[in-house]
RNA sequence: GCGGACGUGGCGAAAUUGGCAGACGCGCCAGACUUAGGAUCUGGUGCCGAAAGGCGUGUGGGUUCAAGUCCCUCCGUCCGCACCA
């Protein structure tokens, strides 16, 4: 006989039971393992479908497998989730917690490059680490749902996914001025770049034409924005993403200029009455094909050719707007048929709209600060402001507007764009800020794009049976500068024949960026082995909606918005049942080091994980990241705040030795009040994710007990339910050594009694004018007048009020008295 | 510049949403046990004051019997967007 695992090798309980006194140390390390094993070997927190329960799927962001390892801010999020999902287990709820690695990237292609040793090997060994890592932590993952999204068997999907884009039009080849970062040698999306400098690595991006495969996202833009009002998402998230795509309602108005159309938008129809000049972007064709009218040419080329090399941070930076007039030739405003002057100027962007505008400086900020350099008129159209000392962009009424006079803003808005339309100038129209997402990267460690060009057919989607287009083995890393693959140089991979002809082809050298994997990871979760589709119907319809999504800020315009596009693709072609991923989604804040700096390798100040599970233990760590401070703020990291976690923990292990059979130590009033108080406070702050609040319940229920001579086990036993999710292998060992043989985190979660919870004796404060002058005990929900005379009686009020006199008493049920004197 | 959030002890923070400000934890002080500790336990701890009492939630005002909470002013911090017409 090998004896029983939960009572650490013994026999049986007994055995263990005369065991305890030796060990009267809080050994948390002993606990942990022991757990960890029995969890392990139990499959414990493995799950399957179970129609008889109702699902619950908790999802963190899955980590990049770093050569550094965990950082302390993951176990913040992870165990966040950890106590939703171990709560919701505890009520009954089938969960799925699930664990992977989005594991394509460059630092590991980076480390490459330095030594030699190829990614799919420093990969593994990091996966190895950090699973190591988070299996020290006791987080209920389900270990067997683990993905790698650099392993052919996950991205053999997300290639079958890139074709069904191809095949819908939604992915396409072009060649376009892209951001470009000089550092990573590498083209980046729009979402990539954070204040013109490259997210990854800060190095500021340039502009540079590459030909790139795009993915339409922005047709999903209306989309991206709407569905975002039915979802639970915390508003900071969704008021960044509808700013990144950046909605204008407004119309394009055709205007006459050289006898062809120019035509522009603007949000603000209604004011085109103050229309005094035009401006176009540097870039815009316009000038080109109109140079050999403009009367200075050499002026007008000069400040093209300097437009074109200032970068666009030097483009916004400048304080004083700039530009230059064509001169020579004007534009004609179809509302009034008067002829305005022509500029060109770089605040006029090439990229949005038609790159050309209509000036109104009296209502536009921008136009009137370019209107005072260039001396322009300014031309009131809309009253309600003194236009000559800034513009107005308010609502008001219009003058100066002909047809509009008297109007408000939205109601001219509409006459205007209506009269456009009939008289054959415009329409109304939507822009976006958002834009295509590149999806090329000349890298070596991501996704091959499985795309073949042949010359007689062009651009050729390999067939589904061709996937997956495996990443061949190079033995050169670097990228270059002139932005071609390091895939480019594997000449065998490369040469092949067209799908299509046969005739000799080449396969795409770039691959994908590292955003592609972790747009539909959350989807694979639900059936992670299936080799015949990404996941089956069954398991999708079962598990889907994910019920709770938490992650960093730094990923809402780029991994969450990207996932929810590609979501609703999938979602159009018939293969995920709803047309959102996540139902709600919460954001928690960084962890930085105790001088508030952010922890980086480079300040020598990073705090392992491992090693605060190997002087503190598991639970404590994962209790202090919990207390540490509210959830969504950023917290300081401090080892002495650490350390009075650990003095509860040892408390609660303490207090075993004072607990007894709820018949020897009968329960007072007072007691159950205590419990049913920690129950219902645990249970709500959980809900609501105050976790440091409902650590600090724990505490005061815990000292409660502290002051005990002896502990009923029934509240021992609530402690330990409650403590759980927290701590759940100290939990674990306790409730083994209460004599008990299941797992407490396969209990069921107590439940509060509201009743039982409340006092029947309420401190009632005194105030005279609203100042404390003492405190009464009353029954609770005293009569009225009963709890004005005790009041009065107080010494202290007869006192104060005695000269004065009293004009009116107001009682405020089992709470507060106040005299006004 | 525009938009949002926030400002509470020596520190991290609580405060049933207008009703005893500072729960819980750290730190600090005193004591106990150790003839050693940065270990453990007990008590204390917003500020001034011997006490009675007074003063306290960034500033100044307002509403109210009552304001950390609501309204206005200013100051400060953080975040997002940043020529998007």
């Amino acid at each position: 006989m090998s004896g029983n695992a939960r009572y650490n090798g013994k026999e049986n309980f007994e055995e263990w039971q005369k065991t305890w006194a030796l060990e009267d140390r809080y050994n948390f390390k002993t606990i942990e393992q022991k757990w960890q094993k029995i969890w392990a070997d139990e499959k414990v927190y493995h799950v399957d479908i179970d129609r008889n329960k109702q699902k619950f799927y908790a999802l963190v962001e899955f980590p990049y497998p770093s050569g550094q390892g965990l950082h302390v801010g993951h176990p913040r999020s992870y165990t966040a989730l950890d106590v939703i999902s171990r709560f919701k287990r505890m009520q009954g709820f089938n969960v799925l917690y699930p664990i992977g690695f989005d594991a394509f990237g460059l630092p590991a292609e980076n480390y490459a490059i330095k030594t030699g040793i190829h990614p799919a090997i420093s990969t593994a060994e990091n996966i190895k680490n950090f699973t190591r890592q988070l299996k020290s932590l006791g987080f209920s993952f389900d270990w067997d749902r683990c993905i790698d999204t650099s392993s052919p068997e996950y991205y053999k999907w997300t290639q079958w996914m890139f074709l069904k884009l191809y095949e819908k039009g939604l992915a396409y080849k072009d060649k376009i001025a892209i951001n470009w970062c000089p550092s990573c040698k590498v083209g980046l999306a729009n979402e990539e770049v954070v204040n013109g400098h490259c997210e990854r690595c800060g190095h500021e991006v340039v502009r540079k034409n590459k030909e790139q495969w795009m993915i339409a996202i922005t047709k999903y833009a209306d989309r991206l924005i709407d569905d975002l009002a039915d979802l639970d998402f915390i508003e900071r998230v969704k008021t960044q993403q509808i700013n990144w795509i950046g909605r204008s309602e407004g119309a394009e108005l055709d205007f006459d200029f050289e006898g062809e159309k120019l035509t522009v938008f603007t949000t603000r129809p209604d004011t085109a009455f103050g229309v005094t000049y035009m401006v176009l972007a540097p870039e815009h064709a316009f000038v080109q094909k109109y140079m050999a009218r403009f009367e200075n040419q050499d002026e007008v080329k000069a400040y093209v050719e300097a437009a074109s090399k200032k970068s666009d941070l030097e483009r916004t930076a400048g304080e004083e707007k700039t530009g230059v007039e064509l001169k020579g030739v004007k534009a004609k405003n179809p509302y009034t048929g008067e002829f305005i002057p022509v500029f060109i100027s770089d605040y006029v962007l090439t990229g949005y709209g038609t790159g050309a505008i209509m000036a109104v400086p009296a209502h536009d900020a921008r136009d009137w600060a370019f209107a005072k350099v260039f001396n322009l008129p300014i031309v009131e159209v809309l009253e309600g402001g003194d236009v000559q000392k800034e513009a107005f962009e308010g609502d008001g009424l219009h003058v100066n507007s002909g047809f509009l006079n008297g109007l408000g803003k939205e109601e001219a808005m509409k006459k205007a764009i209506d009269y456009a339309i009939q008289n054959g100038f415009g329409r109304a129209k939507v822009n976006f800020k958002l834009r295509d997402w590149v999806f090329s990267r000349q890298r070596y460690w991501g996704e091959p794009i499985p795309m073949v060009y042949c010359e007689h057919c062009g651009w050729q989607p390999l067939s589904e049976k061709d996937l997956p287009l495996k990443l061949p083995d190079v033995k050169d890393f670097l990228p270059n500068d002139e932005g071609e693959s390091p895939l480019s140089k594997a000449a065998d991979w490369v040469n092949t024949t067209c799908p299509k002809c046969g005739a000799k082809a080449r396969r795409e050298t770039d691959v994908m960026p590292n955003w592609a994997g972790s747009s539909w990871y959350f989807l694979r979760y639900t059936d992670p082995k299936n080799d015949k589709e990404f996941a089956s119907k069954e398991a999708l319809d079962y598990w889907m909606n994910v019920d709770w999504y938490n992650g960093g800020m730094e990923h809402t315009t780029l991994h969450l918005l990207y996932s929810r596009f590609w979501h609703k693709f999938l979602y159009d072609c018939g293969l995920v049942p709803t047309k959102e991923p996540y139902n709600k989604r919460t954001s928690h804040g960084m962890i930085l080091a105790s001088n508030g700096e952010k922890m980086s390798k480079s300040r020598g100040n990073v705090i392992n994980p491992d090693d605060i599970v190997e002087n503190y233990g598991a639970d404590t760590f994962r209790l202090y990241e919990m207390f540490i401070g509210p959830f969504d703020q950023a917290a300081f990291w401090s080892e002495e705040s650490l350390m009075g976690v650990y003095r509860f923990a040892s408390k609660v292990y303490g207090l075993f030795k004072k607990v007894y059979k709820t018949q020897d130590a009968p329960m007072t009033s007072d007691d159950l009040r205590a419990m049913h108080k920690a129950i219902l406070e645990v249970t709500e702050r959980i809900e609501q994710m105050k976790f440091n609040t409902a650590v600090s319940s724990l505490m005061t229920y815990v000292n409660y007990l502290s002051n005990m001579q002896k502990i009923p086990a029934e509240m021992y036993e609530a402690l330990l339910k409650l403590l759980s999710p927290f701590t759940p292998h100290l939990a674990e060992e306790m409730w083994a050594r209460l004599g008990h043989n299941d797992s407490v985190v396969t209990t069921l979660w107590p439940v509060g009694d509201k009743k039982l919870a409340e006092d029947n004796v309420v401190t009632i404060a005194v105030q005279i004018n609203g100042k404390m002058r003492g405190t009464i005990e009353c029954k609770k929900d005293e009569d009225d007048e009963e709890v004005k005379k005790v009041a009065l009686s107080l010494e202290n009020v007869a006192r104060q009020t005695a000269q004065s006199g009293i004009k009116k008493i107001i009682v405020v049920k089992n709470r507060i008295v106040n005299i006004v004197a």
